[in-house]
DNA sequence: GAAAAATTTGAATTTAATATAATTTTTAAA
DNA sequence: TTTAAAAATTATATTAAATTCAAATTTTTC
């Protein structure tokens, strides 16, 4: 997100430090994580200012939503097309900007009109792997 | 969903009827979607119930719950590997089973046990299409 | 048929998201 | 600079989806 993009929004010291938080981190964060790193620094933020500057980052289209996670919205300040590589055990999500050709063959277009697509890939972090391990070692006896 | 699969899972009236609604419609429905359909041929009915099935099918590996939503989950019935075309506009969830290729290089595991994909195609659906040509017609004058 | 186990139910609780209204801050006009 | 209007922030209230709980009911086992 550059400043020009950002110029049409009141730049409020609480937007800001939203602002760069989302930039400063790649973890596609919850609204809740937002509001828990930005209030820190900021006692007196609220979790409406939160949704309000999300909501209106989302309209000025510098900011997408995520539905990958079941119970929560995610957000990805990156809003260049990639696709994500989601931890089934953590559910942190990795970027992955390969570009995959993805033709949807006639008989498959249900009528619709097709405007894109998202690949999602599910696996087990490095992290989670190891604690798996760990967990193995201890179970053993 | 075949009998034998639920072999384990005991039988009773209120998972027969919701099995056979979710077995008879692909919507991709969710919960209350679930809820509304099966209370009104089953009264007595509680959400708890179809929460109580729902997820004793997931365990079983009998029912896929799709984070396609914000907001609610959803839930597919057909767990066979397929990928999904959903309507930006109203939310219906079309099923793809064309299989792609999807080969992640080597650079961009981020260091994961990959173990499968999911493809989301983004569309605008026939009847929305539909919908949207009228609204301008209205608009024209 | 009685005891144990599993399921259903309605109500209560939790969590995420949204809406509201009063206050504060910013902007622009006079 | 003062003042009025507009916009944003805040704390609180409300809503919606999901989950938890304990009592009642049904099913299974002995
Ligand atoms: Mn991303
Ligand atoms: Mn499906
Ligand atoms: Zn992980
Ligand atoms: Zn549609």
């Amino acid at each position: 997100m550059i400043l020009s993009e950002i110029a049409d929004i009141k730049q409020t010291p609480q937007r800001l430090a939203i602002i760069e938080y989302l930039e400063s981190n790649k973890v596609h964060p919850s609204a809740l994580d937002v509001y828990k790193a930005v209030s820190e620094r900021f006692p007196t933020m609220s979790f409406a200012t939160v949704y309000n500057t999300l909501e209106k980052l989302k309209e000025k289209g510098l900011l997408i939503e995520l539905s990958i996670d079941t119970g929560k919205k995610r957000f990805d300040c990156d809003t260049r097309p990639h696709h994500h590589l989601i931890c089934v055990k953590c559910r942190e999500i990795f970027d992955v900007f390969t570009d995959f050709i993805l033709e949807l063959p006639e008989d498959e277009f249900h009528g619709f009109d097709i405007i894109g697509n998202h690949v999602d890939f599910y696996g087990i972090c490095k992290k989670c792997k190891e604690i798996e391990g760990s967990d193995l070692e201890l179970n053993k006896d």
